[in-house]
DNA sequence: CTGAAAGCGCTAACAA
DNA sequence: TTGTTAGCGCTTTCAG
């Protein structure tokens, strides 16, 4: 059966189309009362479903937004963000085309046409992870970056303030009485997240104010993964116990799971001997840790709702260049005080090789 | 600055619109080689970029895709069913509109009349996790499912193959020897996940296979979560010592990780003293336990591009009604032979109160 | 208060 | 081998 057109319903009424236009669209016109009821009811009786493609077409605008990301959901709490930007456009009345590119820069160029071609009203360029982006050639002046900064300036864009963040760690365990507070980064060196140095700021930043002087030694680094914050942090462990930290900032939640294992190893307890906190947040490892890791979480649902927003036109006024979201802190069981000095247990194995399962007692 | 037009690039190479459409869509036609070579200048000098919405109303297609989903990642690994449809899509030179209804009925109803509305050559609609879906009201007829069976009969859907997979973990525990092999199941009762059933249901037949009566003892139940995975485990663990499991299947790998726990509070080892295998495979997880989880794989990839297969029309002889994908054994190190008979170490605790912190050695 | 008609940009039938 | 023209379904001036 064929589409039923506006003139369906305008014969149905017994009107004209434009009557039919204006009344469907609540357009200012004084079309009587009573004629409005008949439009409705014989749009309703003939089942009439406008066609956004004409109407795109003639006022040339489409209710329509591109999303183009490199990576759906490669970081899986990064599905967040399109939560966030989906539920804006939604609440809008706004369709949203999602496009992945893997990466890919020929996709890229050939999703920027593709999106030109649809005449989408606006246009979101999302990362899955915080880093610096290079504009792509063909992308609207007028799109909003999205956990990325743009290379060239002129673009709106929201990324997590992760120096602020990487303070904000820093203070929980300042706060909690620590001094020897190591930081355990990525070593990641190509295409490195910006937001390693931030956090690596912030921790800084907070030590200076406390007035404590940071230790190089208290600086380690090994690959993001649990592997990796576990090699990390057994050598942290290996340091005489003057030195040893007793609390340690993971540059994410994996790592810091690494440390978890590293800490066990020992036979030490968290947080009785020491103190833990990650970052990002990521449910399936931040809360299901024994104990559940406190932690600093990405708000990537805020974040893709700001962008969606000022994306449509809502929020113009504060539309500095580059929008800073806060990372607040999610306070779970692996940040305490530190020990008391005066008990300096020595449980801790002097061996520097660990074994997998050494969970199991040593005897 | 207005749109360019088709009428312009005819303009600018001095012939018709006609000529310009041929020749940009390779239209089967007798148009001279050096005219073709004037209108690719022409178009490429004014910057023409054909709209979709226009080609779109007048040939009724507009090469665009709906999906609907219910929840965008909220299971971080679902992303990959957005991946592979996308990447289909994408090789194919369509465009998808991706709505999240966030199982809202009133909004998913608003997102079938909008995708109607514009025209979408098919419709997909996923659910994030494999179960049976009312059929929304208003949703073509050629929709196809992805991971949930609809209701009522007619459609195309493909979901994983749970009760093969079911099998596959059992097999594996099987071959490795494992004859008192535990079944770790959700205890979710309300909108419950018929993987559920299915993978035990696999379970099952393959222990029969084996010869293996099942043994009631052996079955245990939690919340799907580490905490709940780990209190199921620490039950079976206190099962007398002839009757305790050599090896456990968790329903899915956050219940494994709950699994690894409750042994290692009891001072076992994996896989020397129990075996564990997993369900899902999410990275976060399963690979980053120690040691590495082995685990079913659910094939969300493959399964997106099924979908996306069948809605573009590609695949159109194997449309059985709904298609079962195969979920592979991920082979990673925590299932090995049980341990021997002979040597009984009884290690573990009598204790039914598990401290957090058990890692920590009895002393 | 309502209707006629132009036109958004394109494709496809038909003419030349 | 190429051009003319109708029309996809809608909104929107402009007339009545």
């Amino acid at each position: 059966m064929a589409r039923v057109r506006i003139s369906d319903v305008a014969a149905a009424a017994g009107v004209s189309v434009t009557t039919v236009s204006l009344v469907l669209n609540d357009a200012p016109s004084r079309i009587s009362q009573e004629t409005r009821e008949r439009v409705r009811a014989a749009a309703d009786a003939v089942g009439y479903a406008p066609s956004s493609l004409a109407r795109g077409l003639r006022q040339q605008r489409t209710n329509t937004i591109g999303l183009i990301s490199d990576q759906i959901a490669t970081t899986p709490y990064a599905g967040r963000m399109l939560a966030g930007a989906q539920d804006v456009a939604r609440r809008h009345g706004q369709l949203v085309f999602l496009v992945d590119t893997e990466g890919d820069a020929d996709v890229e160029r050939a999703a920027i046409r593709a999106l030109a071609a649809q005449q989408v009203d606006a246009t979101i360029y999302a990362s899955m992870w915080h880093r610096v982006v290079r504009v792509p050639e063909g992308l609207p002046r007028d799109a909003v970056f999205l956990d990325c900064t743009p290379e060239a300036p002129g673009f709106r864009s929201v990324v997590p303030d992760d120096r602020a963040g990487g303070a904000a760690a820093a203070r929980e365990l300042v706060g909690a009485g620590h001094r020897r507070i190591a930081f355990v980064n990525t070593a990641d060196t190509v295409d490195r997240p910006i937001a390693a140095d931030l956090r690596f700021e912030g921790y800084l930043s907070v030590l200076a104010e406390a007035g404590v002087a940071a230790d190089p030694a208290l600086y380690a680094q090994g690959e993001v993964s649990a592997r990796g914050g576990r090699e990390a942090v057994s050598q942290l462990l290996d340091l005489p116990d003057e030195q040893r930290p007793t609390a340690i900032f993971c540059f994410n939640d994996r790592m810091a799971a690494g440390a978890y294992m590293a800490v066990r190893a020992r036979g030490l307890r968290i947080p009785e001997d020491i103190s833990i906190i990650g970052y990002d947040d990521q449910q399936l490892i931040a809360a299901e840790q024994d104990p559940p890791l406190t932690t600093v979480a990405l708000p990537h649902y805020e974040m893709g709702r700001w962008a969606m927003e000022v994306a449509l036109g809502i929020r113009a006024g504060e539309t500095d260049a580059t929008h800073q979201m806060e990372c607040p802190v999610i306070r779970r069981d692996s940040v305490g005080p530190p020990p008391a000095l005066v008990a300096k247990p020595s449980r801790r194995r002097t061996s520097h090789t660990e074994r997998s399962h050494s969970a199991t007692p040593e005897r």
